[in-house]
DNA sequence: ATCGAATGTTGTCATGAGCAACATAGTAGC
DNA sequence: GCTACTATGTTGCTCATGACAACATTCGAT
């Protein structure tokens, strides 16, 4: 613990200082303006003291993402903790998702091109488990005789890939952020409508 | 005409030249990687020279956009025309679409991204032609009575955005490349089904 | 043939990433 | 307490790039 309350000249926590900072930075101002040394000054230390908790630029980027997965999956999972109907799950966790997504463009798509590069392996993981998530509804669903038997992998990854998509319209201003709610409620009846048995 | 053969020292078409440099490499090293400075190089001409063509690097980052929307366009149409049913057409252009946005990862993200800027009025005019062929055969879709009646544009986004979820998922390494067909193929299935009357 | 518009070139500046050498602050062992 | 040792920050470089300005050359219309 620190010493006494204020910078302990060692400031403390820099490299949380410099995740919350960046991801300030990325949401208003979108991953490429985002500079290490521009963190550094903001929060008042030198331009080099980053690098003792990243590595490089995309280190700190990686991280971003990292826990973009984990508080992603933490809200899916708290939605569908709270859903106990099957077609209420697949809403539920619809809509928390294109929520997310929509509400933290620029880190939703961090963390779908950090991966990219190898040895993000961490990060892939993270999208898997999330991705996990979903297939396991699609799973329950199954046996509770809500859909159509079938690899609910398939499925789970086709429901997945839906609520990307719109994610990835709506921030891609292709489509008006209006229409957002209009659209996952469209999706989900469609795809409960497509795949019951 | 150039006066002798070669090089006529104003190079004849830079603005192509780079556009294929920088196509290249945004394929091979991604966007990042993309510098101005590189593609002169390569082409053999002064580092400031892309400059007469391309205000700065975005203006180039947004004409390889529109490119690609135009090549996908034509892709699309090309399919399209070349179907006549139905569902066929829905998966001809499912297939089409998905297999564009894979082959040319780097480029559709671009494609997706140059538009958040305000400004980039002729790439969301792009990407709203691109999905306005997709409105269309849900329309055609419609009044063939293979589909149930409805906005023609919220059926036709959710198609447009499963199908861009799913390159975006393929892309994002989160699920190979290998699932890709039969994610397709799944995904028109559902849709199919979710949607008829 | 001449003049103006395109197109290229050289030179310069500001900025940021990455690295190394040094400084300081906590911490563990004695 | 004192002395390493380690973690964390700082200063000061190098390098690459984007952006810009001033100048050069070529092309085309009159």
């Amino acid at each position: 613990m620190p010493t006494t309350s204020e910078r302990p000249y060692h400031h403390g926590n820099l490299r949380t200082a410099l995740l919350d900072a960046a991801e300030r930075g990325l949401r208003e101002h979108g991953v490429d303006q985002l500079a290490l040394r521009d963190l550094a000054r903001e929060i008042g230390v030198s331009h080099a003291a980053p690098r003792r908790h990243f590595a490089d630029r995309q280190a700190l980027l990686d991280a971003l993402a990292e826990t973009g997965f984990a508080r992603l999956d933490a809200a899916l999972r708290a939605a569908l903790d709270s859903a106990d109907d099957f077609p209420d799950r697949v809403r539920a966790a619809a809509v928390v998702y294109t929520r997310f997504a929509t509400e933290n463009a620029a880190l939703l798509e961090l963390m779908y091109t950090s991966k990219h590069r190898p040895g993000a392996t961490r990060i892939t993981e993270a999208a898997e488990t999330t991705l996990g998530l979903l297939v396991e509804v699609i799973a329950q669903g199954q046996a509770e005789g809500a859909l159509q038997a079938g690899d609910p992998e398939q499925v789970g990854i086709v429901l997945f890939a839906t609520l990307q998509g719109i994610a990835s319209i709506v921030n891609g201003n292709i489509v008006p952020p209006e229409l957002l709610d209009g659209l996952v409620s469209t999706a989900v009846q469609q795809f409960l409508r497509g795949a019951r048995p």
